[in-house]
Order: structure tokens, then C-alpha cells, then sequence
DNA sequence: GCGGAAGTACTACAGATCGTAGTAGATACT
DNA sequence: AGTATCTACTACGATCTGTAGTACTTCCGC
């Protein structure tokens, strides 16, 4: 994921409807980029499976096909999927090195499956 | 990291000792490579300080900077990290995806914290 | 001490991904 | 019909990765 990338996904995010390429555009315009460099953008996005289009007349609505807790979850899951051996001790280490939030985070997380 | 690269930190993740190059050559076999291939990978992953070297003599010698698990463990946080906001969301999503052997050895890893 | 083996450093090149954007063609509003 | 919107397609340079060759340095054996 590029930077750029992650921007258009973070304005996506950060809206609570489907966005047209348009509003992506505005949303960005701190950095000043051509309206068909974010189009580029979200079509890459959406060949990767990252957005979701769905058409609205002419034009397209693009959202994220996850939420970002949700896809923060699945890149975790990844990390932790190269790992065939030592998943325990990954999970250890990964428990390790976490803050205290976290692990309180992770423990009411926990607690709440049951 | 792509593909040779990952190849080539597994072989070394297998040893428990420094490599040479050329015995990392010799464990990658199966693929065929040219010596010098596997020389630029280790120097790349070095670079990138995902190995480390020391000097041996006239050669090098080639190490992971970090055990798998404690390298899964820190792609885990940088996953992570990258949310600011919905960390705690994205905690909940993660234990909610994952297995029950892992929700086993979370809660294991967890308890043996304190 | 010389010739070959082993190593490193440097360079190269093609394919993929990404940032960035232009042009053409379709559609719609007026 | 003219103008604004939008999508589709194409493009180009930067970076990363897979892959490897060449040149220079040791070092070991003879």
C-alpha cells in the first residue's frame, strides 16, 4: 500500500457514505493532485479488492470493503498467517512488547468472546 | 519483502548460527539461483537491517536481526500502528477472526504476564 | 610465489508497483 | 448544441525486487 494510497483509503474512512471521485478529490486537496491521479487511485484500490465501487448512474460510489479495524485486523492475521511454526511464541512476543492500553484492550476483547 | 527475500530469511530463521553466503546458497538449492543472486538478496535484507553481518575473517557471516517471532510480533504492531484512532476496535476484530488455538494461546501468553 | 577457489563490491537489467497525470470518449444538464 | 462530469485507457518516472555478471581481493595449496 502506498502512501497516496493509504491517504484516499483514510478519507474514505473517514466518511460515512460511499464516496463519488469527486469528494476523494476535495477531500485531498491539502496536496494538490489532479482529479484523475485520485481517480487512478481509487481504481487501482478497487482492482486490489481495497474499495468497493458501486455505480450511481453515470459515475461510480467508492467505499472501503472494510472498515479500518477490520482491515488493521486482517494485516495482523497476515503477519501472524507467514508464520506457520512459532505462532505461540509470535502471539507471545507480540503480547510482550505491547503497551499497557493494549493489553487491557486485548484482555476486555478476551473476556467478551465468552 | 518478496518472495527470495522471505525464502532467504527462512533459511537463516533454520540455522541456529550465522551463515555464510554460500551456505545460505547451499540451502536454497532447490531454486537454482547464482551464487551472486543470493549475495545481493543478503545484502539488500542487510541494508534494510533485516539481517545483520559480522565480519568473519575475509567473509561475512549473515543473521537474522530478529527471531521470526518477535519479527511477526513487530509486523503485528506495525499493523497496528497504523491505526490511531480504532486501535481498540481493531483489537476486538482481531481476536474476533482468529482461531481458537490462537485465542487459546493469547489468553495463555496474556495470563503468564502477571 | 603462483594459480585457482571463495568472497565482496559494484553494476545491470527487466518486471511490478506506485505517484502522477493527460487525452479521449461517453453522458448529462442547460 | 455546448459545457461540465466522469470513466477508460495510456504514459512516464521512481522504487523495489529477482536475477546475474564482472572486477578486485584474499587465502590456500602446491
Amino acid at each position: 500500500m502506498g502512501e497516496l494510497e493509504q491517504a484516499v483509503l483514510e478519507v474514505l474512512w473517514g466518511l460515512d457514505a460511499p464516496a463519488s471521485g469527486r469528494e476523494v478529490h476535495e477531500r485531498l486537496s491539502g496536496r494538490d493532485l489532479a482529479y484523475t491521479t485520485v481517480m487512478t487511485v481509487l481504481d487501482r484500490l478497487a482492482r486490489k479488492d481495497v474499495v468497493v465501487r458501486e455505480r450511481e448512474g453515470r459515475a461510480f460510489r467508492y467505499a472501503p470493503r472494510l472498515t479500518r479495524a477490520a482491515m488493521t485486523a486482517e494485516l495482523m492475521h497476515e503477519a501472524l498467517g507467514g508464520t506457520d511454526t512459532d505462532r505461540e511464541q509470535a502471539l507471545v512476543s507480540f503480547v510482550g512488547e505491547a503497551s499497557a492500553e493494549d493489553l487491557a484492550a486485548l484482555r476486555r476483547a478476551l473476556d467478551e468472546l465468552a
